[in-house]
DNA sequence: CAGTGAGCGAGCTTCCGCTTGACTT
């Protein structure tokens, strides 16, 4: 039995310290926090200073079992969870639980795992910082009270099952005054002119780009200039020459690696964090969720040998970075290579390409700054004052650029400008054309995942360890949509100047174009007016700004948890309780018209299911009817035509077999509906217009599809079928359907192997329904 | 996850942070 028993949070961490550390020493993992409040209930007493009640959580019982064993055994326990809030917090937790005893019990921290850091820490222990631990526990506390009073006043007067929090909520809100900024944007058009120049030196004969710094509001502003430009002559006037500098970027926090992989690979935020997760426990890079962008000493020296080794002394820089992150906690390093001389791993295509990524950044961010020459020529014009500019950049020494350069957001970039040809002062410029081109101004760019992140990350709300989880809870809850929409054609005026004659043109291009942005549901926007309305502070962009202030002082001990907690809460609960009371219903009903021929009112607003139409009046004898908004409509943009066809479901479309066949729209999109049998329209297909004889091949089509569906059939028992289904072969007895186990073949099942195979199924432990629910 | 399809209120929803779970032999 080893002496000594170190603790850390991450099994593969444990891992790597245990090889550091000798045989004296076992290292494991808690996996995380152990303990939590209940899941059920609040879990704080507010009554009682707000003590809070912690649960094993039901994940963790082996676990704690496993620990508690060890730690009973061990000479001393050495508790390394990680040196922020939370990682205290954990090391108490795990004090508590294991019912450790003082003196037997050590807290050390590390941030890099190398053997010199590792011996330090045992060096350097310390006991757990319980400020610091209380500053989680009102961390913890706080989240709890406003998220589980927050939601149940969203179930009463929204729609049930709901949810708002310190974070999510906000990170809504970002989302719907995005697209109102969208919305409310008026695009205007301008003209922008550019001129292309013949250059001749001696007998080569090149082109000049030039542009007129300023722009025409109007098409006939435009016009009078390039009508002024006829017969013209150009010269250069000035020619300036610059030095500049481009330096690289610092290395990958959780955050910017979520940037950069979602704009150069396109992975979602999800994705992204999955295969860094994959990468790490490999043992190919260091932790992948942190907010610090510091190197080790050692990756610093690994850098400088990599970089001098393959690109020359010339190229390196060595480069300390320092976060300017809001609330960063900093408790491990940058996302690195765990070996910066593996250039290339091998692994799945997705692990290689961001492995290459992180690679990259990291060699570029201990490399030269970029050194260019950038040129500015004046051109000016013998008919008007005005001016045009030709810009040039030379690279001078590429310096990081070898190897990476961070891409941008912004979508339409101006091209990157070049080298210039050989110019002189007072050198004459022969015009080859001048285009006046309309232009339009760019409404505000719609987030996405990673931009969100970018954002969130800016405003200090959420931690590297919830972005992913945070940007699909609001997507779960059907606040945001991921969207692409494909943009419309827009027609623009171009105007040219050309051997003395002005022409015009209209072309034309794509705008509009989303892809894989968040844009709100109506849902997201009531939630979002409702909170602002009533809980605007914690609405506030800057509400986790102002609680970390006071979670700082907590850790230091200045301020007591309870009562920092408490100087909050009671305003809030009273919030909560006059909500509850006074306000009505929040719905964002809206009276579109009347129906022609009964006169009834028609409104839109969110039902208990969504958003949906109302015919007639809540409080009328007669009671309304109802009916769901189809995918696409929106409480904003339906019209009263389109709320009056809703109303037409469901529609008879005549018989077939001698029953009855009806269109309606369901939960699922439009279906013909037939011998209580459902089958789904075709995307094509405009439910309103739908007759008898496309319902009845629906109707066919599906048929045949359900008898290809049938491997096996049973006579003895009907009840038991072999099915083909989008995941490959399954047995389904009754209502329940079974997974075929690796190997076996569909087509030879027997009625005896598949009533075995599912009685197996049936013993085994239930953990994967708890994901069902959607 | 394996096909879902209503009703407009009887009973469950929910937070933010840490971390990766495993069913044989």
């Amino acid at each position: 039995m080893a002496k000594n028993l170190v603790i850390v949070e991450s099994p593969a961490k444990a891992k790597t310290i245990e090889r550091f550390l000798g045989k004296d020493f076992t290292v494991k993992s808690s996996f995380g926090h152990v303990r939590d409040l209940s899941k059920k209930q609040l879990g704080v007493d507010v009554d009682k200073g707000f003590k809070p009640n912690y649960i094993i959580s039901e994940d963790k019982k082996k676990v704690i079992a496993e620990l508690k064993k060890l730690a009973k055994d061990a000479e001393m326990v050495w508790l390394a969870t990680d040196e922020d809030r939370e990682g205290e917090a954990i090391s108490w937790h795990l004090f508590e639980t294991l019912k450790l005893e003082k003196d037997r019990t050590k807290r050390i921290v590390f941030h890099e795992i190398t053997k010199k850091a590792i011996d330090d820490a045992i060096n350097n222990y310390r006991s757990i910082d319980l400020n610091l631990v209380d500053a989680q526990q009102a961390r913890r506390v706080l989240d709890r009270l406003v998220g589980f009073e927050l939601s149940p006043v969203l179930w009463r007067k929204v729609k049930p099952a709901l949810s708002a929090g310190r974070v999510q909520s906000v990170a809504v809100r970002l989302i719907v005054e995005r697209e109102d900024e969208v919305k409310n944007f008026k695009v205007t058009s301008y003209y922008r002119v550019t001129a292309d120049f013949k250059i001749e030196n001696n007998g080569k004969v090149s082109e000049l780009k030039a542009e007129l710094p300023s722009r025409f509001k109007t098409k006939e502003e435009a016009v009078e200039f390039l009508n002024t430009c006829i017969g013209a002559e150009f010269s250069v006037n000035a020619i300036e020459k610059k030095p500049a500098v481009k330096k690289p970027a610092p290395p990958f926090t959780t955050s910017t690696l979520q940037q950069e992989a979602s704009r150069k690979l396109g992975y979602s935020v999800s994705k992204t964090m999955l295969v860094a997760q994959q990468l790490y426990e490999s043992g190919k890079i260091t932790y992948m969720r942190t907010d610090s962008v510091n190197l080790s000493d050692l990756a610093l020296g690994m850098a400088k040998k990599e970089i001098t080794d393959n690109f020359g002394e010339e190229y390196h820089q060595s480069r300390k970075y320092s976060t300017t992150t809001k609330g960063a906690q900093e408790a491990h390093e940058a996302i690195r290579p765990s070996y910066l001389n593996q250039h290339e791993i091998s692994g799945t295509s997705d692990q290689k390409r961001m492995y290459s990524l992180i690679w990259k950044r990291t060699i570029a961010s201990q490399m030269s700054n970029a050194r260019m020459e950038r040129t500015t020529v004046n051109i000016g014009i013998s008919k008007t004052s005005k001016k045009f500019v030709a810009k040039g950049e030379v690279l001078i020494f590429d310096g990081f650029l070898k190897v990476y350069l961070e891409s941008t957001d912004e979508a339409d970039q101006q091209a990157k400008s070049g080298v210039l040809p050989p110019l002189k002062e007072g050198q004459k410029l022969p015009l080859v054309k001048m285009d006046a081109t309309e232009r339009f101004t760019q409404p505000p760019v719609r987030y996405n995942e990673a931009s969100l992140v970018k954002k969130m990350e800016e405003l200090g709300i959420g931690r590297p360890s919830t972005y992913a989880p945070t940007i699909s809870t609001i997507q779960k809850r059907e606040y945001v949509l991921k969207e692409d929409r494909p943009g419309t054609i827009r027609d623009f005026n171009l105007i040219t100047l050309k051997d003395k004659e002005i022409s015009h043109t209209v072309k034309n291009e794509k705008t509009g174009q989303v892809k894989g942005k968040l844009i709100p549901t109506d849902i997201g926007n009531i939630v979002n007016q409702f909170l602002i309305k009533h809980f605007v502070n914690i609405m506030d962009y800057n509400f986790t700004a102002k609680v970390e202030k006071e979670f700082d002082e907590i850790a230091l001990g200045q301020k007591a948890w309870n009562k920092m907690i408490e100087a909050f809460y009671k305003p809030f609960h009273k919030r909560v309780e006059t909500t509850i009371e006074k306000s009505e219903k929040f719905s964002g009903e809206k009276l579109l018209g009347q129906e022609p021929e009964n006169g009834k009112n028609i409104f839109v607003k969110i039902g208990r299911f969504g958003p949906m139409v109302q015919m007639g009046d809540t409080e009328s004898e007669e009671k309304p009817r109802f009916a769901g908004l189809k995918k696409g409509q929106t409480l904003e943009n339906i019209t009263l035509q389109d709320a009056l066809d809703l109303f037409k479901f469901p529609r008879s479309v005549g018989n077939y077999e001698d029953e009855e066949m009806t269109v309606s729209i369901g939960r699922f999109g439009p279906y013909v509906k037939h011998k209580s049998k459902f089958y789904s329209l075709a995307k094509t297909d405009d439910p309103l217009t739908v007759d008898d004889a496309r319902a009845i091949i629906i109707i066919e089509e599906k048929r045949k599809k359900d008898r290809e569906k049938v491997i096996k059939k049973f006579d003895e028992n009907q009840e038991v079928q072999v099915l083909k289904g989008r995941w490959g072969p399954y047995i389904s007895i009754g209502k329940k359907n079974i997974k075929i186990p690796k190997g076996t073949e569909p087509e030879k099942l027997s009625l005896e192997d598949c009533l075995k195979i599912a009685e197996e199924a049936d013993k085994k432990p239930t953990k994967a329904r708890r994901a069902k629910k959607k």
